[in-house]
DNA sequence: TTAACATGCGCG
DNA sequence: AAAGCGCGCATGTTAA
């Protein structure tokens, strides 16, 4: 047993006396976002020594501190220079300020978090307002920007330029988009910049402070805002592979490859099959194949491109899958073309890498999140650029696409732990089924309802008891299409979406509301206050709607995976704190819906408790507390696996739905 | 030679 | 006439 057996457990929550302020007080209350009208903040930015490179993150050691510059809450500006053992004043002011429940702000401030952990605050007090996230919130969906219009900077520059303010020093931030590394650059140049950094930071904030007021849209920072820490203290964790599994696995895809290799080179006499013009040279020219066509007997193809201007021919999985091969030879190389692109795939992308990873880096790699890139708001990732020896050159994975058969490759860092994966149940249908508040999703959802075995039903043309197995598979990619606006494919997959808004008409009314709406306004207002913008809305002289598919998806998916589950994994990780078991169930990762953690053997009962507890009762609290939203029209759940190994094939796991008064139905 | 574009494929 | 959403990374192609 570890060091926290001195705690006492209550009610499967171990109960603690040095963590109980480790939830902020104002958390429970009503309108608790009202905090941020204090004038209790530190505003502060950071220059640091980038001899790693990765724009000086606090993940590697031999990145360093250098400068800090800081406003204390009653105006006086300060500044530090030196290593992060160098800056005991500024830690000292950070903690004055968030143990008198007061927040700190900063552009990016996961970037300073993440730095002021390795100068020893502790980031389970850490309280920010973001001012790169404050100006994403205003801007919905256009920071990130689509096919139609480009996508606006949150940097602070950027912020400032576009309220008429003045931008950075030209001088330095040439030196620094160079890439120079800071230490290089002379000390009163920098330090100048980063009190400019201070100053409009400051300016910025309070700007933002009385849009996000006037807008009502303060609640929606202090979700994204919650997160932050979560993130900083997940980024320092990493994930680990499991040496051996990863090398037989490796061998056993390598082998694979160089067989399908041999007998793409000998049935097409050495195109490079990875090419996608040579591949639909050889599809189409050489095999013979017709393309597919749409209704009007065009063919279908890729969208036109400046360099495509007809548009590229289809080669990819989902179009070999729909081909109709009649020789032998076109049966053999969509096969084949299948297969190796599949293997390919999995070795240049993962494989490769983990090898890598297993060989030079002790078996453990790094990944970011991102709170300010996506349309939705839901999180994105990138992978820590990694230079490999073997390979002579850097290679990157990040965490939220790793590929579902490669997850059993992964394990704890330490002997005998456990990978405890908790995800939310269905959660954008019933994100759906509440927004719309559907009587039908509710039924189906309570009931346990199969929704999979309806969407094979219809498009088999069977009665639901007379679905195979092999039918419920096929379906599940067409089941939640028509949720996200899709209308077109086959007879049979027409007649299921029509049959999936017929039988959900409280969502497909709500749909088409957002629509009328968007037509009119160019905007749509959620229930929990986020904005999205479609300035280029318009009604073709057929009545369809150009921006229907974004319209029908963004509240549906930003509900599930930007705001429940963020509010599901701030609860969780403070609740292990409260419980005192930080060291014992440690976050390393998440995947729009799930937490990843590594947990002792000794307390996965408590893991199993608290991620029950957080994605459930502590979300619908908050909802609650922070934008008036009742939850209660369908419960949320939560599924639960654990094992030696990430979703493992023998790994325990256990589903339950937890009702709005407390009601746990296991499934 | 390098950078940007285009395509395909991984995840939820 | 024709319509799932959101991302990031590897590879090939082509413009600069």
């Amino acid at each position: 047993m570890g060091q926290a057996e001195q705690h006492i457990i209550v009610n499967g929550i171990t109960d603690t006396s040095n963590a109980s302020n480790s939830l902020p007080w104002f958390l429970y209350e009503r309108e608790a976002y009202g905090q941020y009208l204090s004038s209790n903040y530190l505003v502060l930015d950071f220059e640091t020594d980038t001899s790693h490179g990765d724009f000086g993150s606090a993940i590697h050691p031999d990145n360093g501190m250098l400068l800090a510059v800081w406003r204390t809450p009653d105006g006086a500006v300060k500044a530090s220079w030196g290593g992060e053992y160098d800056h005991a004043d500024l830690v000292a002011d950070c903690e004055k300020v968030l143990h008198s429940g007061g927040f700190l702000v900063a552009h990016n401030a996961k970037y300073e978090l993440m730095w002021l952990k390795r100068m020893g605050l502790n980031l389970y007090d850490a309280f920010v307002f973001d001012t790169k996230i404050a100006e994403y919130v205003l801007l919905g969906n256009l920071a990130a920007g689509d096919e139609r219009m480009l996508g606006r900077s949150t940097s602070l520059n950027d912020c400032c330029i576009r309220r008429g303010w003045p931008g950075k020093d030209p001088a330095v931030d040439r030196l620094m988009r160079d890439g120079i590394n800071p230490v290089e650059m002379p000390r009163s140049w920098l330090q100048g910049r980063c009190k400019y950094d201070v100053d409009m930071t400051h300016r910025l904030f309070k700007d933002q402070l009385s849009l996000l007021v006037r807008t009502d849209r303060l609640k929606v920072l202090l979700t994204r805002c919650l997160l932050t820490p979560v993130l900083a203290a997940a980024e320092f964790n990493g994930m680990a592979l499991d040496k051996e599994r990863v090398n037989s696995t490796f061998e056993d895809y390598t082998i694979r490859f160089n067989e399908l290799q041999r007998e793409m080179d000998e049935l097409t006499g050495g195109i490079n099959w990875k090419s996608p013009k040579q591949a639909a040279e050889f599809l189409y020219d050489t095999l013979k194949f017709r393309e597919l066509t749409k209704k009007d007997g065009t063919p279908k193809r890729n969208a036109p491109t400046a360099r495509n201007p007809e548009g590229s021919r289809l080669t990819d999985q989902k179009t070999l899958d729909k081909l109709r091969p009649t020789t032998d030879e076109q049966v053999k190389f969509v096969e084949l073309r299948k297969e190796i692109g599949k293997v390919n795939a999995a070795i240049s992308k993962s494989l490769k890498f983990f090898q890598g990873v297993c060989k030079e880096k002790g078996g453990i790699f790094h990944a970011q999140f991102h709170q300010t890139t996506t349309a939705t708001h839901r999180l994105s990732s990138t992978g820590v650029p990694t230079y490999f020896e073997m390979f002579g050159e850097t290679k990157t994975a990040q965490f939220q696409n790793l590929p579902r058969q490669f997850k059993p490759l992964f394990k704890a860092k330490r002997e005998g732990w456990l990978i405890c994966e908790a995800d939310g149940s269905q959660l954008e249908f019933r994100s759906a089924v509440h927004q719309a508040r559907d009587k039908q999703g509710r039924e189906d959802i309570i009931s346990g309802h199969d929704v999979h075995r309806f969407t094979a039903s219809v498009l088999n043309h069977v009665a639901l008891d007379e679905v195979s197995k092999g039918m419920r598979q096929n379906a599940k990619a067409d089941t939640f299409k028509p949720l996200y606006g899709g209308q077109s494919g086959t007879d049979d997959q027409q007649r299921y979406y029509k049959a999936f808004r017929a039988r959900y008409p409280q969502i497909t009314e709500m749909q088409q509301s957002w629509i009328d709406e968007v037509v009119i306004s160019k905007r749509l207002i959620t229930e929990w206050g986020l904005r999205y913008y479609w300035p280029y809305a318009k009604v073709s002289q057929y009545g369809y709607v150009n921006v229907t598919t974004s319209v029908s998806n963004y509240p549906v998916q930003a509900f599930a995976t930007a705001e429940i589950i963020p509010i599901a994994l701030f609860y969780f990780w403070h609740r292990v704190y409260e419980a005192g078991l930080q060291d014992y169930i440690i976050f390393v990762n998440t995947v729009h819906d799930s937490v990843i953690c590594e947990v002792h053997p000794d307390y996965v009962e408590e893991w199993k408790e608290i991620a029950t507890q957080a994605f459930t009762l502590d979300v619908y609290r908050y909802l609650e507390t922070n934008y008036n939203i009742q939850f209660d029209w369908v419960p949320l759940g939560v599924g639960m696996g654990w094992g030696s190994h990430w979703s493992d094939k023998d790994n325990d796991e256990l589903e339950m739905n937890v009702y709005y008064d407390g009601r746990r139905e296991i499934k």
